[in-house]
DNA sequence: GGATAATTGTATGCTCTACTAACAATCTCG
DNA sequence: CGAGATTGTTAGTAGAGCATACAATTATCC
């Protein structure tokens, strides 16, 4: 513990003036926090899903699917920013679980429409339950207001 | 091109109101903005660093011992925010590339004391400099006050 | 209409990140 | 001193991302 301290003296001797020394200059990247809170979120999110033992990608693509019923793999991949190698793995897993069942697309045999299983509908409801809470405890930091900039802002830079 | 447009007009029927209509409920979503904004950033950071050939972990392990000499891993891995394992990875890719060096810790025979070697404080500046060059294209979408604004909201996530 | 190009799904393999579990060496503290 | 905590290490597992190659289907162009 005494050199924890230590430690932190140094940091404090290399950090930025501004705010929390634990970074130096990192502390000034964007990059550097948006990774940060993701991992953070991310780890939220899988404590909260251990029980459902679903992942966001896996969650993201049962509320896509639920959503538009009869949506071709290429599409999912395109909306959630995956590639097709990718959105396959995902899919692949789902699939095997029982949430999703593929069938070719009538009007284009090259597509794979999607549909949620029975199974797959049950599941939703449990992941929208559990992500309502999730985002509780991440926006539970701020006010709608903030809310509502934050998620304006990260829209401009994914978007 | 049709198919793509029935399907966008299938979104809309199913999308919010407001704003982009192609992810619908998840629109509203916090953590999944977060998700995609975080993968933005991933692949373009990935594509500023393809000659370099160093990840946004090795960037920020590198950029820490540089402003840390002697920190030992434990410490670099709490910093941010990786356990023993995964830092252990990442600090034996780095000594291997030559850019870091183990010593046994002088107050504490547990620790490994890490330093840069030489070609380490090369690859670092140019680093800095890819990173700034990064982080103008991520800031490039932000006034001043939005860019504090938003580290001040991922921090809060974060920290 | 038929050849050519583009799209979509699939399979394979590689990398990075993250986590768990176990073990040894070292340090801390009662 | 001895029990427990800390740190580093190794090994194994898993998700996600990407590149490549191939087959089937569709779109485009001459």
């Amino acid at each position: 513990m005494a050199d924890a301290a230590l430690i932190q003296d140094k940091t404090l001797a290399a950090g930025s003036e501004t705010g929390a020394p634990e970074f130096g200059e990192l502390d000034g990247i964007v990059g550097f926090h948006l990774r940060l809170a993701h991992g953070a979120v991310y780890r939220h999110f899988t404590e909260t899903f251990v029980e459902l033992d679903l992942t966001q990608k896996q969650v993201s693509v049962l509320w896509l699917v639920g959503e538009i019923p009869g949506l071709a793999q290429i599409e999912v991949g395109t909306r959630l920013r995956m590639d097709r190698a990718t959105t396959m793995t995902i899919v692949n897993r789902l699939q095997s679980r029982g949430y999703l069942r593929r069938e070719r697309s009538d009007s284009d045999g090259r597509k794979q429409a999607l549909h949620l299983t029975e199974a797959g509908e049950a599941a939703l409801v449990k992941a929208k339950a559990s992500i309502a809470e999730h985002e509780k405890w991440l926006k539970s930091r701020f006010t709608p207001e903030e809310s509502e900039k934050l998620v304006e802002m990260l829209t401009r830079i994914h978007e």
